[in-house]
DNA sequence: TTGTATGCGTTATCAA
DNA sequence: TTGATAACGCATACAA
């Protein structure tokens, strides 16, 4: 048994108040059936002792922590996702409790030995929704950005309309064909965007994909294949990248290769990253609201951790942000 | 009192495994003492019952609860410091708890009244500061990204540094003077990066800095104003921003009035985000290792939280990233 | 090697 | 309107 620890608990301004802890107790969760003045002293009490009270202990009780758990497997967008999110259960007056989650790694059950209210599960992969099903007795779930489960609902963003909004753009600036550089393999974003890509090019050829990932690193391994391919006198004249930073590294490798951009080679990004709008030849992305997603994504998951089993939620359609990158082909031959 | 949890508890196992619950924890804890048999048979049943620990039990006898708070301030580079907190915090075996504070709202008290082992303040404005004084028996505290105080010590990116070594880069190519586009107003790196800069002009006219904040569209915001201060005659042909998002926009802004970059105006940044190095032209930049800075707070803390009293934290020196933004003056005019 | 008893700080039930 | 008292699930001192 540990020494009684140095900050004051209900005891200590029950004593100095001249009531019973229950008082105490009543007048902190403002339950009705206290005489004003005796909540009075209570309330002085609490200022006075600098009282706080102990969230472990209720959440004991209670069996509700007002804790959210968000398990996270970071991509291209997982920082808007979440800025959402935070948002949102900040909003209902709970604290996010947030794990990275490399696929596959144990810390996602650690976070399960917590007590939460409910799971976010963001980006998951199998391997995570595996570990979450495997729960005896499981809290809410709400999948975010990643395909319903039978754990639960999912909220995703529009990545198919955006991909298909994107490749008919460049179609219609007559380009015979769109080339693909792929998201992260293995993740609904990834997947969902290159199927978006597919349908909209029903008829025109449909080239490989290109193997991405994320980030101008990637991009720009891609842009420099991209470039080997046209050399080899494949019809590359526009390019659909599956996030902003992939297309910014395309754009980079573009300019190496001395195929000015736009011009030769018309890039487009997805995700409507803040630089987009900025670079120089502002890119053509197409928005998918992931902030937006991610507030749904919570207030779905709060409805139901408080019972009231929630709608499901819309997500707001992909717009096009038409820019410079992505120019007319028949313009430039 | 709440209906008995459909969860199983330590009794559960105990009861299927015909010992007493204590003998349950000693299992459970590692703890020696207890015949192998034994031990097996309880392991038995925890796995045929899908026993987890309580968490909240646990924290609430142990007064420690494995979780590290985070109050954070967000700002240009967040997210990297967060990551590098994220990593050394899961290393620990311990889960973060995050929480966006808007500076001066009241969310952080909230995070307050959870059992926290220790507190990460990242990028504190005074306010969140005064919140976490006001703690009567405060848990161990590390600021991230700001200045030391009689609360704990701090860890931060070198910005002093790394402004000071673009200043001079710039200077060494041959510019009369850098101009200077701030940072976000009144946090510690707005303040660093200045001084840095202040510092390494010594000698040279030191212009008015431009009001900035962070992003491209605040970038774009304050190229505008030094075009216009350019067409009024002043001496502007370098600049260093306070960060790489807010050096984007302002390429964007001089391409926009048409002073090429690099040739009439040249550019550097600072924080060295990945897309730095893929721009057209490439942003001249210093790299703070934002992630090295969050491990090594999250270390430091985490020492702290042990017990064992931490040895103050180096931080890597900024390192210079000479690129194309950041031409030789004299050779264009 | 194992079990019993007690307390962590709170909420909930019931009696006063 | 208020106060005893019993849980919540676990860890720890101590006894067996």
């Amino acid at each position: 048994m540990p020494a009684r620890s140095g900050t004051p608990g209900m005891i200590d301004v029950a004593r100095l108040a001249g009531v019973s802890h229950q008082t105490v107790s009543r007048v902190v969760n403002g339950h009705p059936g206290v005489r004003p003045e005796t909540a009075e002293r209570v309330r002085a009490a609490i200022t006075r002792l600098g009282y706080r009270p102990n969230a472990t202990a209720r959440a004991l009780v209670t069996r509700r922590s007002g804790l959210i758990g968000a398990l996270l497997v970071p991509g291209p967008d997982t920082d808007l996702l979440v800025a959402g999110i935070e948002r949102e259960v900040r909003a209902a007056g709970r604290t996010l409790l947030l794990a990275a989650v490399a696929p596959g790694d144990p810390a996602a059950e650690r976070l399960l030995d917590r007590v939460v209210d409910g799971y976010l599960a963001i980006a998951p992969t199998p391997a995570l929704l595996g570990v979450l099903g495997a729960l005896a007795d499981p809290p809410p779930i709400v999948v975010v950005d990643g395909p319903a489960t039978p754990l639960g609902p999912a909220v995703a963003p529009d990545h198919r309309g955006a991909a298909r909004a994107l490749t008919r753009h460049l179609l219609g600036r007559g380009h015979r064909t769109v080339h693909h550089v792929a998201g992260i393999p293995g993740t609904h974003g990834a997947a969902e965007r290159e199927a978006g890509w597919r349908a909209a090019l029903a008829g025109a050829a449909v080239p490989v994909p290109v193997p991405g990932g994320t980030g101008p690193a990637a991009g720009r391994a891609a842009g420099r294949l991209l470039t080997a391919r046209r050399a080899a006198g494949e019809d590359v004249t526009a390019v659909l990248a599956a996030d902003d930073t992939l297309a910014l590294g395309l754009l980079r490798a573009f300019a190496d290769a001395g195929l000015a951009v736009p011009g030769r080679v018309h890039v487009a990004g997805i995700g409507d990253r803040p630089e987009a709008a900025h670079l120089v030849p502002a890119l053509t992305t197409a928005d998918t609201a992931p902030r937006a997603v991610g507030e749904r994504a919570a207030r779905l998951l709060l409805e139901r951790v408080e019972g009231r089993d929630g709608a499901p939620q819309d997500v707001p359609a992909a717009t096009l942000r038409p820019r410079a990158s992505t120019g007319s082909a028949t313009g430039h031959w």
